[in-house]
This record gives C-alpha cells, sequence and structure tokens, in this order.
DNA sequence: CTTGAAAAATACCAACCGGTATGTATATCT
DNA sequence: AGATATACATACCGGTTGGTATTTTTCAAG
C-alpha cells in the first residue's frame, strides 16, 4: 500500500467500524491497525495520538455521512418525506452495522464516545458537541418544515424539538444495543419521534413501501 | 476497618459514584481501592474480578434507589404526582452527582455501562438489562394510571410508552453529559416525557413549588 | 541511476491494569 | 489459651496498551 491518503482513510474507517461495536476505551491503536492491516508505524505516521485519530475519524465520519443528510433534509423534499427519509436513513445505518451474532445494534460512535471519556480527552468531547449540534441543526429544518406545513398538533420551539428528537433516537439506540433488539428500535424510532413532536395522526402511517 | 459488611459496600459505592462519571474501562480496580481508602487485597477479599464488582454494585444501588421509586409510583400517589415525582427524582439525582468543575451531568451508570461493554462481559450486559426492565416496569405503572385518568390526549400501548419514556430520558441524560448543561436537562426532561405521553396541556405545568 | 523525502515495517519500551501469592492482624469458637 | 477462619495489607506478575526509535521500502524529481 504506498497511497498515503489511503491509508489514512483506511484508519479513519476501521476506526470508526470498531468504535460502533465497542467502547472508545475498548478499541486499542494495535486493533485499528490490525484490522486496517496497518502496522503501528504506519499509524503513528498518520496521526500524532490515540485521540488524534479518533476525533479525525468522527469527522470524516461525519462529511461522509452529510451528503446522505443533505440528501434527505434537502429543500426539494416535503417534510414529509424528510422526516420517513430519516428514520430509514437511522435504520439502514443500524442494519448495516449490524454483526449478526456479535452485537445486534450500534448506537452512533461519535456521540456516545463523547460521553464516555473523561475530562482528560477534552478534544473527543468537543468534537461529540459539536457534531451533535450540527445533526440537530438538520433535524430542525425538518422540523420547521413540518411546523410550516401545520403538521404538528401541538405547538413547539423548533430547536428544543429538533433536541429531544436527537437525544431521544440516541437514548433509543443505546438501549437497541444493550437489549440486541433491532425490531423494536424500528418499531420505536417512528413511534417515538411522532409523539415528540405530535406530528398529526394521518400523517404518521408510513404510505410507502413498508413490506418487510 | 474492621467491619466487612462496611467494606464491601464502601466498595460498592465507590464503584458507582466513579462509574457516575467515567466509562467502565476507566475505572480501574486500583481506582476504586484507593477511593474507598482499602487495597487490593481487601478487594479481591469480597469480590472475584472487577465485572463482578460492578455487576453487585449496579444491583446495590438500584435495590437503594428502589425504596424512592416506590414511594413516588406508589399506588396511593395520583399519576400526575407521580410523574413530577419521578421527573424531580431523575433531575436531583443529576444534581447529586454533579462537581462543579469537573462534571456536570452524569447518567445513570448501570444502562450506559451494558452498552459499553463487549460481548465478553455478558454478565454486565445481562445485568443492565435486567435492571432496565425492572425500571420501566415502574414507569408502565405510572403510564397506565395517567391513561386510567384518562390523561393522555392520544392512545398508545403502555408498555411502549415506558419504554419510549426510558429511551428519551436515557439519551437525554447522556446529551447532558456530552454538554454539560443540566439546566437544559431539567428543562427538556419535562417536555419530552410529556410530549411522548401526549399529555394533555392543562396538566403539563407543574403546579407546586418550582421556585429555583 | 542517484537521491532524498515520504510511507510503512520491525522492534521495542515504560506504564498500567487485572489478578495473584503471600503475609499479618483480628475476631470467634472450642 | 490455642486453633481457625475472616479481613485486610504488601508486593508482585503477566499481559496489554499507547507511544517511540530505528530501519526498510517506495517513488518521484533531478
Amino acid at each position: 500500500m504506498r497511497n498515503a491518503e489511503e491509508t489514512r482513510i483506511k484508519l479513519l474507517e476501521t476506526a470508526m467500524e470498531l468504535l460502533a461495536t465497542r467502547s472508545y476505551h475498548d478499541v486499542g491503536v494495535s486493533d485499528v491497525c490490525k484490522h486496517a492491516g496497518v502496522t503501528k508505524g504506519a499509524f503513528y505516521h498518520h496521526f500524532d495520538s490515540k485521540a488524534e485519530l479518533f476525533v479525525a475519524a468522527a469527522r470524516h465520519h461525519w462529511e461522509k455521512g452529510k451528503g446522505e443528510l443533505r440528501a434527505i433534509f434537502s429543500p426539494d423534499v416535503s417534510p414529509l418525506e424528510q422526516l420517513n427519509g430519516y428514520i430509514e436513513l437511522m435504520c439502514d445505518k443500524q442494519e448495516f452495522n449490524t454483526v449478526p451474532g456479535e452485537s445486534e445494534v450500534c448506537v452512533c460512535p461519535i456521540f456516545t464516545a463523547g460521553g464516555q471519556v473523561g475530562p482528560e480527552d477534552v478534544a473527543i468531547q468537543n468534537c461529540s458537541r459539536e457534531l451533535a449540534e450540527e445533526h440537530i441543526k438538520y433535524l430542525a429544518s425538518m422540523v420547521r418544515g413540518l411546523k410550516g406545513e401545520g403538521m404538528l398538533a401541538e405547538d413547539g420551539d423548533v430547536a428544543t424539538l429538533a433536541r429531544l428528537i436527537f437525544q431521544f433516537v440516541h437514548g433509543l439506540l443505546t438501549y437497541g444495543q444493550v437489549f440486541k433488539d433491532i425490531d423494536t428500535v424500528r418499531s420505536d424510532i417512528r413511534t417515538g419521534i411522532c409523539r415528540i413532536l405530535n406530528l398529526q395522526c394521518k400523517y404518521r402511517d408510513v404510505q410507502g413501501e413498508d413490506a418487510a
């Protein structure tokens, strides 16, 4: 492997994959290297420390996923489709990361890691906060859309609702990870978000293809 | 310290305290011992392993808190008071665990740990699930009460609603930990739960003492 | 081809962590 | 009082982890 950028990205993505099913402290540098097919020498050529790797990996992961988010929350997508798209995306991400026997559901590695590092790894916490805020902004635009179309049965501050959805989804994913029950996650995510939004009932059912 | 039981409990509670602000892998046996004022010899006299300590600590913590929960969710407390009591309890617990400069908000250590250990520490995961289920049962009884009194503007499965609340609260606490913002937690917990339940608006405001 | 810097491999280290072996003081029972 | 089990302390071990020092390979410019 001669391409430096390729190696770097390989390390970033491997780190994220491992972080999806294990905790920050559980994922060692040697682990990442082994799974990426690289040696520690190569690793420390590209990164100064483990913490720097994970911050970079989180940012990379986010930037990579941003395209999907932007597509879903694009202004030319109706708010309702945005909601359905978001729910589907979240479920698909879990499905993608599911290793049948091992871990059935993973959480958003970035945000989880932020909660699990002590005050010493302040860089990771900051990164976690920053990306969470961006995520919530996307949700806010969706909520604003739904509100604008009068689809919400109850009034509520847009920023607050977006934050509540984010919080809920994250707790839901943690639940899924602990209980290893992706079906409940799939079902609860829709129910939960709709109730938090107090989306009018007539809009709640997914009209499209729901043949599982 | 000649009292064995006292030492054991000291270890259990110290473990829980440390786990409140750090991750499972971050809290070492030596750490617990140091903070508890005992040596590793004493520790391994009482527990076979680190995992066993934390399982025991979680159970102990739960049993200790069960009294409060039972008082709040007692049948002779009105459902609405149950809700307010639960919210207050959750906030108070955060307040209690807050170390001003260090960590502003902690999460429920038991459930969080369950999500952060790999498949090897299956005992911890099982304990985490078990206690979460018990917690959700308490919530379910409250939801049933609210529903019975017709306070919910929208129908919904009791078990599902209880689960949604649990998931939300947990995500909320993680959010609080990452953002170190207990005020948002205090505000969001009420809003979030009320919206998930779709509690009728007239019941939402806390009538009693809210002088902060 | 030579050269030189980037990229990656090998080997290694100090620190740490879970766990153990062993020693010692105290309480209880006979 | 002597024997014995409990409660705890000290010291240490093997493995792992983050990180480093050094060497080898790659590859493009001159």
